[in-house]
DNA sequence: AACTATTTATAAGA
DNA sequence: TTCTTATAAATAGTT
């Protein structure tokens, strides 16, 4: 989507690397949170920044894998 | 997207519904695998169909919650 | 952080 | 129910 077509391959540069990942990031979350409503299903994803931080969107309280990922995490 | 406007609201018609569950379920998979290689970052989305059979994408080896999931779900 | 040209996803139809 | 197509939505590059 967008001026050009995507190439599935790392973005190289930094700064273009971090604001791909800030849009897509939403739009992940967002259609995640679509397909719950829309089709009446469970749904539990969790996005890592590079840093470690993490971005998370579940349907189930019982799909807060934070303290999980915590453990099994460096 | 599509010929008309979605309503963030649960599909009643159960094909619709189930329609709607595989087309989006694979777009979501597909972006999912999209952000982790251009913004090289890991990702783990766990989706279950009302059935309770799951799909699943992870970038990483470590988030294959099979097991997990076993565990804690009815 | 906004904008918009364009690509991509997909709702409805065949 | 797989394939098509019109349209909505996401987003890449720009400002």
């Amino acid at each position: 989507m967008g001026r050009g077509k995507v190439t599935l391959k790392r973005i190289e540069n930094k700064i273009n690397r971090q604001v791909t990942f800030s849009k897509r990031r939403s739009g992940l979350l967002k259609k995640a949170h679509e397909i719950s409503v829309l089709c009446d299903v469970d749904v539990a994803l969790i996005v890592f920044s590079t840093k470690g931080k993490l971005s998370e969107y579940a349907t189930n309280a019982s799909y807060d894998f934070s303290l999980f990922f915590s453990l099994i995490l460096p």
